[in-house]
DNA sequence: TTGTATGCGTTATCAC
DNA sequence: GTGATAACGCATACAA
C-alpha cells in the first residue's frame, strides 16, 4: 500500500501520531505552530483520518439511515432533502434505504443497520399489516429512531407527523361544500396507521353534516400502477361518486388518468382532492386541490429529534412528538364551477 | 458496554474468536455443526459482525457514495433508486450526498469520501464552469468514479449518458415540423457541458431547415425560481417565439407558469416541449411534449460500471462509455391543434 | 506541549 | 477443523 496514513505523516513530520491525532481533534492541547504545520503536511499529502479507525476507537459513525418506502415521491424526497440538510450542518452522512414498501426489506435494513454502520435511524414504515414487534427485541441496543409521517403506533419512539385527522376531515368538509354527496375515499391500505387516521377525519367530517357512510365507498388500493388503474375505474363507474378524495398523491393521479379514459370531467362531474406534496400541482389539468405536507421540515424536525437523541438530551422514556401542520390549497379539481379552466 | 462483540459469542460458546469469524465468512473450511451453532447463537444474541472492524480490517467500506446536484427531481430520485437497486444486490450500502447545484460543496465531498467512507463514486456534476482539475489532483489514489448525466468532458472515468445532441436536433426538428419559426432555447447554464450539447443539436436542427439562429434566443436562466420567473416573462413578451425548447423540466414548469399569467395559450401560441423524465407528464394542463431519460437505467448503468471497476475489470486508462438513448414522447404542448385539450 | 503504549473488533496467518 | 496472535489506523490515558 502506498496510501497514507497516520504514521507517515508523523514520519514525515518527525513527531508523533499522537501529535497528528490530536492536530485533527478540537479538544486536545496542542501548540498552534505545530498544529499548522501538521495540517499544512496533511493536506499535501492529502491525508485524512480514516473513517473506519476513528470509529472503531470512537464508538461512533456520524452516520445516519433514513429508511423511506419508496424515492421517486415528491414527499419523501423533500423530506430527505430536508433530513439532509439537517444532518449534513451537524457532520454527518447519510445512507438511504428504500422498501418498496416491503415489509421484509425493512426488517432486514434495519437489523442489518445495528452493527455500527449508523448511529441512528430515521424512518418511515412500510410493514404496518405484519409484526413490527421485531423493533423491542433489539430492547436497550436499539438504535436511536424516529419515525416520520408513517409510523408504527405501538413503538415507543419520537416521531413527527401531520395532523392528519384534522386535514382529512377539512378536505372531506371542502368537499361537502362545494356540493359533493358521494365521496369515495381512496385508500392504499386501509389497516396502515396513516390511512386509518387519514380515513376516521373523513368519516366524522361525513357525519357531521349528516351524510350516510357507505363502507363501499373506502376503495381499497395497492400499489400496483395496473391494478390501481382497474380498481379505480370499477369504483367510478359503478359507486358513481361526485368527489373523491384520496390519501396519496399517487392515486390522485391515477384517479385523473382514469377519468380522462372514461370521459368524467373533473371537477364538473367529480371533484379531487388529494393529500400531496407536488410542487406542480397548479398545472395539472385541472389544477389539484392538494392537502399539502411541509415535507422538507418534516425532515429536518425528524433529523432534529434524533440529533436530540443522540445528545442524550431525550429522556428515553419520553419520546417526543412533533406535530407539524399541513396546508389546504383549494385549486381548480374542487371548483363548484362547471367548466374546467 | 453490555454490548455483544465476537470475544463474548466466542466465550459463550466456548469457542476461539477465529471460530466465530469463519462462521461468518464463507470461504474458510469450518464443519458445518459448529457454523449452525455459531450462527444461532449469534442471532440469538443479536451478534452482527461489527462493520467498522471488519472494513478496518479488509480496506473496504462496502459502501458507494452518490453525489447529486439536487433530490426534489424525478430524473435523480429515478436515478438514484435504479443504483440502490444494482448496489443492493450487490450488498452494498449507498450514502447519499446533494450539492444543492454549488460546486465548492461538490469538491468538499469528493475530499472527504476520501478517508476510506466509501469505496467508489457515482456523480452527477455540478460545478462545470469551475475548475475541475481537483480530480486528477489525487492521483492514483482517486476513489473510482463514475458519472452519469451531468459529465466532466476533460476527466476521464468511466461515464452514462444519453445521446443529447440527437434528442435535442429531433426535439428542435419536431418544433418546427409543427410550424415553429421562432424557438427559444432555454438552458440553466450556458457553460455546462450538457447545456452545450443540447444546444448544439437545437443549433443544427435550425440549419438544417433554414432557420436563422439568433443567439437572442437562447435564454440563459438560474436555480432561482424568482430570477427564472422574470426571465422567462421577458423573454416571451420581448422575443415573442411561438416554440420553446427547454433543457431542464424546472424550466418547462417555469415556461407553463409564465404562461398562465401572461395568459399565452400553449400550443396555439406557444409550442413547448422539454426534457424531462416526470410521470405524470401527461396530466399537465396542456400535457407535456417531454425528451424523457430512461433515468432508473443510467442509474443501473453507472452502478454497473462502478463495480466493474472495483471488481478491477476495466482497465484504468480505458474507462467505459455507455450511452443511452432517451425517447422524444410527444403530447399536446406542442400539437398543431390550436384549441388545448 | 509532546511521546509511549494500549485497545477498539475484526480477520489473516500460522500453528496445532 | 480449530486456536493463538498480529495487524488494520486511530485516539486516549498516562508518562515525560
Amino acid at each position: 500500500m502506498d496510501s497514507i496514513n497516520i504514521k507517515k505523516l508523523a514520519q514525515a513530520l518527525k513527531l508523533s501520531t499522537s501529535t497528528i491525532s490530536r492536530a485533527f481533534r478540537d479538544n486536545s492541547d496542542i501548540s498552534i505552530a505545530t498544529k499548522e504545520r501538521i495540517l499544512a503536511k496533511a493536506k499535501e499529502l492529502n491525508y485524512q483520518p480514516n473513517h473506519y479507525a476513528s470509529n472503531l476507537r470512537e464508538q461512533k459513525s456520524k452516520t445516519i439511515a433514513v429508511i423511506v418506502p419508496e424515492l421517486a415521491n415528491n414527499y419523501f424526497s423533500q423530506a430527505i432533502h430536508g433530513i439532509e440538510r439537517v444532518a449534513r450542518e451537524n457532520g454527518y452522512h447519510i445512507l438511504i434505504y428504500v422498501t418498496d414498501d416491503e415489509y421484509k426489506k425493512e426488517v432486514n435494513f434495519i437489523r442489518h443497520l445495528h452493527n455500527g454502520r449508523a448511529d441512528g435511524i430515521i424512518m418511515s414504515v412500510s410493514g404496518e399489516g405484519n409484526d413490527h414487534n421485531y423493533l423491542n427485541k433489539f430492547g436497550p441496543k436499539r438504535l436511536p429512531l424516529v419515525f416520520f409521517d408513517r409510523i408504527y403506533e405501538d413503538i415507543e419512539t419520537s416521531r413527527v407527523i401531520t395532523n392528519d385527522y384534522n386535514s382529512s376531515f377539512l378536505a372531506t368538509e371542502h368537499l361537502i361544500e362545494q356540493g359533493c354527496k358521494r365521496i369515495a375515499y381512496l385508500v392504499v391500505n386501509k389497516s396502515l396507521s396513516i390511512g386509518k387516521t387519514r380515513m376516521q377525519g373523513y368519516i366524522d367530517a361525513l357525519g357531521k353534516h349528516g351524510i350516510q357512510y357507505e363502507e363501499s365507498l373506502i376503495v381499497d388500493c395497492s400499489n400496483s400502477y395496473e391494478e390501481n388503474s382497474i380498481t379505480i375505474k370499477q369504483a367510478l363507474t359503478q359507486l358513481k361518486p361526485d368527489g373523491v378524495f384520496t390519501s396519496v398523491e399517487r392515486l390522485a393521479f391515477a384517479t385523473y388518468y382514469a377519468c380522462y379514459d372514461l370521459n368524467i370531467s373533473i371537477p364538473g362531474d367529480l371533484k379531487v382532492i388529494s393529500f400531496s406534496s407536488l410542487e406542480i400541482a397548479p398545472l395539472l389539468n385541472p389544477s389539484l386541490t392538494t392537502i399539502t405536507q411541509p415535507a422538507t421540515e418534516i425532515g429536518e424536525q425528524a433529523a432534529g429529534l434524533l440529533f436530540k437523541m443522540l445528545d442524550n438530551k431525550t429522556d428515553e422514556n419520553q419520546p417526543e412528538e412533533v406535530i407539524l401542520e399541513s396546508k389546504i390549497i383549494i385549486r381548480n379539481s374542487t371548483s363548484a364551477a362547471i367548466k374546467t379552466h
